[in-house]
DNA sequence: AACTAAACGAGACGGTACGTCCAGTCTTTAA
DNA sequence: TTAAAGACTGGACGTACCGTCTCGTTTAGTT
């Protein structure tokens, strides 16, 4: 059969106060000082408890992150592309807005630093955004919304580039207005018409 | 006059030696890895030596980009839209694979760390980026090349944010091929024509 | 010339800080429990202090002991065996009843664990205990108040044997009436005489 | 009568593999690298298993100790002193280096660091070793082999010191020469005659 | 034969200390 | 009088064990 299970279980209860210890301090005092040694003590957990379930700091705020991520997912349904993008991206951005900001900004900075972990956001993370906001793509083109000569990917890149690099320079807010412009923006682009420049 | 100039003149030698230093081991190890203590043994200084000078390990880093990045900035000409933006970001995304990725990747990491750094890397750099995008936006607007829809400091969000995106999630190539379609993505979106939409 | 020296000095403040803390600690809570993290705890030190200077928390015991008993040092001077040997065997006794006994336990325990330290534990410190002993055998032997069929190196053995083992083991006391039957023994075993047995 | 004797019994096996462990891991890496965690390891049994059976490591080895060394007990028979004690020290400094001589550096440095072992290791261990010499030294006192003002505790000190001192100390062997030095040295010290110095 | 209770292996737990790296500051000598 | 060099205090790192705990499993003796 399957692998046998025997030992002491895991503490659900360290578990929990680790996550919540991660999310207190981030949003307390921001990526800087958010560290191993801090967490452990406010969870009132030893430091190998950590290490011996999350491979590396990030690793840890990532699932914080899509825990508090999971409650506001909501799959968008149909409509047109606009009517389907636009909660979309006023969804990702009020959450950005309410805190999520500073876990990504964080996990962004990690991945700068480390390469291991960077794969594993960019392939968990990252991929599972980009597949959500592709397939609603691409229903769109099946409706005829999106000409043929768009490439999707590089609509991805745009719209989340866009959203990452207003979050990470910090030259602009990351709210309702922009969501809606960027919303526009995108339909604007890929309605289809007249030739409007050839995708390479 | 002002303050007399007496005392032991600053080492034009050991400000060199520092920021090669820095170079060489950001192109060998990457961002993690470079630390000042690094680039003190490395330059054969003292850190005191590079803390007098610089206030941050990132504002050295920026240093060194800028020195690097003056040689090849070359403000792009006269010509269409087209003609002049796709060498711009042809040109960009050259110096990034010729190892400017590796500077860019480390300095917005450290802004996500250093709320002080952050804000100097948006003056200084993000802004002169966004200053050069956008008067080829503003010359091509005025030739009639853009519709009067478009809001241009979006289009600068859309064009800086996609090659960062790629660039710090690492999910694909910043090459020429990138450049060229993403030149044309934008062409296509900006040309005037029926109303696509209202910026809000 | 020799090396330059420049740069900061090292701080004789936090020498004396170190190993007084070392000191204080061990007399008050003995051999366990003195770590070099409470060390530093103590003397409001780093831990890099601390290991730039000793390689191992037992040299920097034995350093605190060799400090402590300079000032008792005292070679004895001349006269018989008995009353050149009685006051050493005092002495030595004294100091380890004044607290030297808590060092020394300390230190015989590392020296089974760390092999290193065991041979600079025996190269400097017994080595130089046993050489004060042995020019006071070596010049009784001249006086002829030591038979010819004595060693040496057995009778240092049996006098610093007798005493650590009863300091390691702690079945009983180590103070003058056992510095002074000790001397007897050794007195009444080196007089020359007849042939009592011989060394092989 | 007192509590039922149900439930699992103790499993021998276990037992055997635990002081098995402990014994290879000591012949193989020595007192440092000895440690409750390894031993399981290499027991294949779990920690909580040791702790039941034993309160601290040092108990453990001194048990693994005891066991091998009950093979070589051999009481010595009877005859001269000289024809005693020689071969009990030499049986002894055998047992040594034969392997016994990391048990009892690890016991001796433990017993340094815990007084409760300290305690048990001078009433179970050192005090059955001492009692043994000393039926030794008696016999030979009855038979008037040693003189009248022998302290035999004295000269149960300097035996087992000069042992446990080359043991510890490490800076001469512990081989069969020695013990028959250490013997003619004893034989010669104790025998009666002319007044040698008073015991006090 | 079924029940009971202790000992078992496994391994996670809260902790302590380890020895190292680096940050940023301070103090001295050299230029 | 400033630059340069190196020792400083201090915080966090990731690891090794400690001794305790909680599991599910095994194994005898008791009913």
């Amino acid at each position: 059969m399957a692998t046998a299970k025997i030992g002491r279980p895991r503490s659900e209860k360290s578990r929990e106060a680790i996550i919540g210890a991660a999310q207190a301090l981030l949003n307390e005092k921001g990526g800087a000082g958010l560290t191993i040694e801090a967490i452990a003590r406010r969870a009132g957990v030893g430091k190998p408890t950590i290490y011996r379930w999350w491979p590396t700091l990030a690793d840890l705020v990532l699932e914080a992150l899509l825990r508090q991520a999971d409650e506001t997912i909501a799959v968008p349904p149909r409509g047109s592309l606009r009517e389907t993008l636009r909660p979309f991206l006023r969804q990702s951005m009020k959450a950005i807005a309410d805190g999520g900001g500073a876990h990504l900004r964080f996990l962004m900075a990690r991945a700068q630093m480390d390469e291991g972990f960077r794969q594993r956001f960019r392939d968990t993370f990252a991929a599972r955004r980009r597949a959500v906001l592709k397939s609603v793509l691409l229903r769109a083109a099946e409706r005829g919304e999106i000409g043929p000569g768009q490439n999707l990917d590089m609509l991805l890149d745009l719209v989340f580039g866009a959203m990452w690099y207003r979050l990470l320079i910090g030259h602009a807010a990351i709210d309702e207005p922009f969501a809606d412009a960027l919303t526009e923006t995108i339909v604007g682009l890929v309605q289809p018409g007249e030739f409007r420049g050839q995708y390479i």
